[in-house]
DNA sequence: GCTTGCTTTTAACAAAATTTTAACAAAAAA
DNA sequence: TTTTTTGTTAAAATTTTGTTAAAAGCAAGC
């Protein structure tokens, strides 16, 4: 799941901007200044941070820096006025990986958010190798020590997400909202079905395990 | 943004404390007894309390109380006279955060406002360290010195709740209240088995140390 | 359209794990 | 000492998960 921290103190463009993401299918969390957004950072990880250079408390360069200081990798896109853009050098020089001058283009705002994602990492990977498991996403193909092993598309993409993230718990909410159709009434209960297939066609792999975390989900730890 | 409420009945050091406030960045809601704080309570959420412990109609004590008896997290700051001392213990016991004499230093207040808010906001933290103890919220998991400890996800949130607020006393209502369902019938003594189990389990923990208040409740002390 | 062969989902029951209760012992307060 | 509160334990109750098989969907080919 990508989750996108939006900092943005115009309600309305907050607004828009997170539903324009949402729609575009990450998760969004919006908040309106920059101290908010320090929290929330404190709170979770983020896959990127979409921010207003102008906001109250905290602005977007202080915001930036602070995010730096701590996590270097995640990317950040700035939002700004037109003339506002001398303070452009500033921002690159801090770190901030792209820049959007209002107003801008849904489109092209989701497509920069997208390139950045891209570029971060934060998307999922073509490829994954974990002990004698490799799969590739490409192909939608895993092989066991050279030799195919059948997955159906679910129990692939959910194979892929756990290990593409070892060690965090996954709710079972997480794992449908992710790799289910967002009006899919499945009941989460599917997710168990798969588990024991998966754990049953995964049983010659030596380089992880399918973990129960009771009450909450599952997680695949790597051994 | 942040609000904070001041409840306070002297109306010239209110309205310094509230002017003081507003010129850190605060929100602040003025009120001049302990009904009407209540009252605001009611109507919204606020990010910490300021109050004064004699007030007209509903003092700070029972204030205090009423308080931490629905949200144990907010962080309270008492205002109290010199000579009103002696009543400091009783504070404490409630669960008030921090107390200041009057007079007092409004750029000490300031800070130590931020303080507060800051403690309050650690609750929420992902991550959390005390001595050989790691406790992640995103993995749901603990290590003590490198290796998992494992918990349930009722030990692990409890024993989050008391070391993100290290020296607080907690009440079993008000752990229940934090961490059970709203419709949950269990009896406030299943803490205790709770507190018993942790006990057990973090008996290798050097960093601090889960105490009993007796006749209150129970508080996680560092050392 | 109808089969056929596959995948996905549901439902049901068994098994496992957790949570809660209850009872009594120990400790603290009155 | 008496009363109240807390510690501890084990069993009961509840919840969650594992497993299986059957039902429902779906797409390719007849």
């Amino acid at each position: 799941m990508i989750t996108i921290l939006v900092a943005e103190d115009d309600p309305a463009l907050n607004k828009i901007v997170c539903a324009r993401l949402s729609a575009a299918g990450y998760e969004t969390v919006s908040c309106h200044d920059g101290v908010e957004a320090l929290a929330r950072l404190d709170e979770r990880k983020f896959s990127a941070i979409v921010c207003d250079i102008m906001m109250p408390r905290v602005d977007g360069f202080a915001l930036a820096e602070a995010v730096r200081s701590g996590d270097a990798a995640i990317p950040i896109l700035f939002i700004t006025a037109r003339d506002d853009l001398p303070s452009k050098a500033r921002g690159f020089r801090i770190g901030v990986d792209d820049y959007l001058v209002k107003p801008f283009d849904l489109e092209e705002f989701v497509l920069r958010v997208g390139a950045l994602l891209r570029r971060s990492g934060a998307q999922l990977r073509r490829e994954l190798t974990v002990g004698n498991l490799r799969m590739d996403r490409e192909e939608h193909t895993a092989y066991v020590d050279g030799a195919e092993l059948p997955l159906t598309v679910r129990e692939f993409d959910l194979l892929f997400l756990l290990l593409s993230a070892p060690k965090r718990t996954f709710t079972r909410a997480q794992l449908m909202n992710a790799l289910w159709d967002f009006d899919s009434s499945a009941t989460s209960r599917t997710v168990d079905v798969y588990m024991a297939k998966l754990r049953e066609k995964t049983a010659a792999c030596n380089g992880f395990e399918l973990v129960t975390v009771h009450g909450l989900g599952y997680k695949a730890v790597l051994r």
